[in-house]
DNA sequence: AGCACGCCGACT
DNA sequence: GTCGGCGTGCTC
């Protein structure tokens, strides 16, 4: 007798856990892990679907309540096993349900039509067909129904609408002549194709020679069977996308499918464009601007093979494809690859495990790697290729970094140093374009009093609330639960008059540069301007045709837009997210100067970017300006090593949050002492303490840290909190989520 | 989630 | 005495 664990279909937390069922001995042999199957369920014996996730041979549970399960709903099974053992793995890595992840590793079926397409057949063979063209066309009122036929004996199918629409032949002939019997109406399921046609071209780049040896190095690994994840480190423009290419064509000529994640906000027109070109038809995109529907669409069309090629964001690495050869992941440090939300996994980690799983190839990309890559490179985890030479041979801007508070000496107390500023008016004169970027994450505008110091804050939130312009009044609004305000003449706390905003947001940025620069033609773009469809689009093709000189923004105009004709990169403040304790802080302000001062000069003239900062010697902001990526690293990974941060040790945040603060603040400390008795030889507790954000929507949130150098034992250790807070009845409601190797801190 | 069971009030 | 209101708890 075989037994097996099976997750029911349905969506509940409180039957988010395996049941098992007994195997009838006629299915034994035929049941897998991944099979979807059918099962009773409850006291009704309701049938349900589920999938099963492990079989067994001895039951888990008292055989007399064990029912049968009922027998096999889909025999196609190779891909989902595949993509339930991965979920197996996120749920064990990332601490999560089985059937949250589960639900973000299989497309959910909705109910999805399928969108019906009609085609027009002729039922009848050619040489019928004529005789009726014959009849037909002698006649005076049957005209359309010859010029029907006629078309039907050339071209064997028509599209419905096509008939309709194009050829003018109305409702009532198509069903005149089905009737008749001489057409057919053949009906066709389509997949919606989200990216439309376009024509394979030939033609493409030649590689240099570093770039060969790069993809032919790459290309021998892959067939030598070695299956180390390789990263390649190109600097910027030295044509990874080209490698990509030539690396995919290998992996496709063997009939292999791939997987190419890139960050949403680099999921251009253009990119697009360039793989469909390379390999036409077999390419499909996935991004989150599509519906449920077309999502499910491509995933199915990768499943049934008329896709090789899936390009998208962290979410295309679950595309079902059942002979996958490789993933690359292109741009590996951007944050995106980390989800946000439940299970928070991270797409580097599962794409690892995936092609590990499916003895596939990882290939990642970076002009400036994650920290935690090149470690694992230099460690020899991964093989390391490196592309220096810039493909199409541009110069590297110059770097200058503005010290601020030498500005502020000698009484400039401006957001532009005179030196952006006269550099601004310089550009604006020779008709040249300007990005100025300000790093708006923690440190928006807010309103503070000058007397007695208190920022106003929200009611349910431990934070301060942000300041909006309205046009019928300033609003006070809170980031993360939403509450909002009329912004406050007083200051609620003292009652004093002396309150304003602080600090600066884009909006500010807009209004000082409209104020400096009366003559430029100022766009801005960020959350609140791009939150429309085409927004994103329609702000950069605007400046892109100089209908604007200088672009104010936040992080997303420096991520991959090129602009030939912008000459000068201002970044306004480049320290502002520096000022928490968080340990990537430093890597993502490396990695955001370094991006943005890529902006400049990307076309023919030279570049120049101006850094300005309060923090002139900061080790990230010199090698930003230095574009000195091996100096970065090597003074990062002294004080991750100092500090046993990731990817030296391993670490899991575990964040308990709970209504009552009392309780929240003796449960974590409880689950804190239960970690600390535990004595895991090289175990590091940090906590448990407050959550940087102490309170969200009435939600009080603390924090404790674990770290070790091995992953298991952090993942041990979560499993045995888990089955703690199973045990006692007092947590059956306390809300408890882990993050491992967080990108920040809590 | 969905269904049965159960413990109350208002009906034939 | 019975029908059905929804509140509660379980589902391998």
């Amino acid at each position: 007798m075989k037994f097996a664990n099976i997750i029911v279909d349905i969506s509940h937390e409180k039957l988010d856990k395996t049941f098992q069922y007994m195997i009838p001995e006629e299915l034994e042999d035929q049941i897998e892990v991944g099979n979807l199957v059918t099962v009773p369920f409850g006291r009704g014996n309701r049938e349900l679907s589920g999938y099963v996730i492990e079989i067994s041979d001895e039951p888990a549970w008292d055989v007399s309540k064990l029912k049968y399960l009922i027998g096999i709903k889909e025999q196609e099974i190779k891909v989902e096993s595949v993509l339930i053992t991965l979920a197996g793995f996120i749920k064990e890595r990332y601490g999560c349900t089985m059937s949250k992840a589960l639900k973000t590793v299989i497309p959910v079926r909705e109910s999805v039509k399928d969108k019906e397409k009609k085609y027009l057949r002729l039922a009848i063979s050619r040489e019928e067909a004529a005789k009726f063209y014959e009849k037909y066309s002698n006649r005076k009122n049957t005209v359309t129904r010859a010029k029907l036929i006629d078309e039907l004996m050339h071209v064997e199918e028509i599209e419905w609408s096509a008939v309709v629409s194009k050829m003018a032949v109305s409702q009532a002939v198509i069903r005149g002549l089905e009737q008749a019997g001489i057409i057919k109406i053949v009906r066709s399921t389509v997949f919606r194709n989200p990216v439309g046609h376009y024509e394979q071209d030939e033609r493409r780049l030649e590689l240099n020679e570093e770039q060969r040896q790069v993809v032919s190095g790459i290309i021998r690994d892959m067939d030598e069977g070695n299956l180390k994840p390789k990263l390649i480190f190109g600097v910027t423009g030295s044509g990874k996308t080209e490698v990509y290419m030539e690396i995919i064509e290998h992996v496709i000529a063997q009939g292999k499918e791939v997987i190419v994640l890139i960050p949403e906000i680099s999921l251009t027109f253009q990119t697009i464009k360039r793989f469909y070109r390379r390999f036409g038809d077999i390419v499909s995109i996935i991004n989150s601007k599509l519906s449920k529907g077309e999502r499910y669409d491509q995933f199915r069309r990768a499943r049934e093979g008329d896709i090789k090629i899936m390009i998208g964001p962290r979410s295309a690495l679950f595309t079902p494809f059942k002979n996958l050869g490789l993933i690359i992941i292109d741009e590996e440090h951007e944050g995106a690859y980390k989800s946000d939300s439940v299970p928070k996994y991270h797409a580097r980690d599962v794409a690892i495990k995936r092609a590990q799983i499916s003895h596939a190839a990882v290939v990642l990309g970076s002009a400036t790697p994650a920290v935690s890559s090149y470690y694992h490179a230099k460690k020899g985890h991964y093989d390391l290729y490196t592309l220096t030479k810039r493909a199409n041979k541009l110069s590297l801007p110059k770097v200058d970094i503005v010290d601020m508070r030498q500005e502020l000496e000698s009484g400039n107390r401006d957001i532009f140093s005179r030196q952006l500023k006269s550099l601004i008016n310089e550009k604006l004169a020779k008709k040249e374009q300007v990005m100025l970027f300000i790093n708006r994450r923690g440190y928006s505008s807010f309103i503070s009093c000058r007397k007695c110091g208190t920022a106003v804050k929200c009611p349910h939130c431990d934070v301060s609330l942000t300041l909006h312009k309205r046009s019928n009044g300033d609003k006070l609004i809170c980031h993360y639960c939403g509450y909002q305000i009329y912004a406050p003449k007083t200051c609620p706390s003292c009652g004093s008059k002396y309150i304003g905003k602080f600090g600066i947001g884009t909006e500010q940025v807009v209004e000082k540069v409209r104020q400096e620069f009366t003559e430029a033609r100022v766009l801005r773009m960020d959350f609140d301007t791009t939150r429309g469809k085409g927004d994103y689009e329609a702000i950069l093709s605007s400046f892109e045709q100089y209908e604007a000189d200088i672009l104010v923004g936040t992080q997303m105009i420096v991520k991959g837009h090129d602009f030939s004709n912008v000459t000068l990169v201002g970044i306004l403040a480049a320290d502002l997210s520096m000022f928490s304790s968080d340990y990537m802080a430093g890597e993502r302000t490396f990695e955001l100067l370094t991006q943005a001062a890529g902006r400049a000069g990307r076309g023919e003239k030279a570049g120049e970017v101006v850094i300005q900062t309060y923090n002139p010697e900061e080790n990230c902001i010199v090698c930003a300006a230095n574009q000195d990526y091996e100096h970065f690293y090597k003074n990062e990974i002294e004080y991750r090593e100092l500090m046993t941060y990731p990817p030296v040790y391993d670490m899991m945040a575990i964040l308990v949050t709970d209504k009552n603060e009392e309780f929240a603040d003796f449960a974590t400390k409880d689950i804190a002492n239960r970690i600390e008795k535990s004595n895991l030889e090289g175990l590091r507790i940090i906590g448990p303490s407050k959550a940087s954000i102490s309170k969200i929507n009435d939600v009080y949130r603390n924090v404790i840290y674990i770290k070790h150098p091995d992953a298991d034992i952090l993942i041990k250790v979560k499993n045995a909190i888990l089955r703690y807070l199973d045990m006692v009845d007092a947590y059956k409601n306390l809300q408890i989520q882990f993050d491992f190797n967080p990108m920040g801190i809590y």
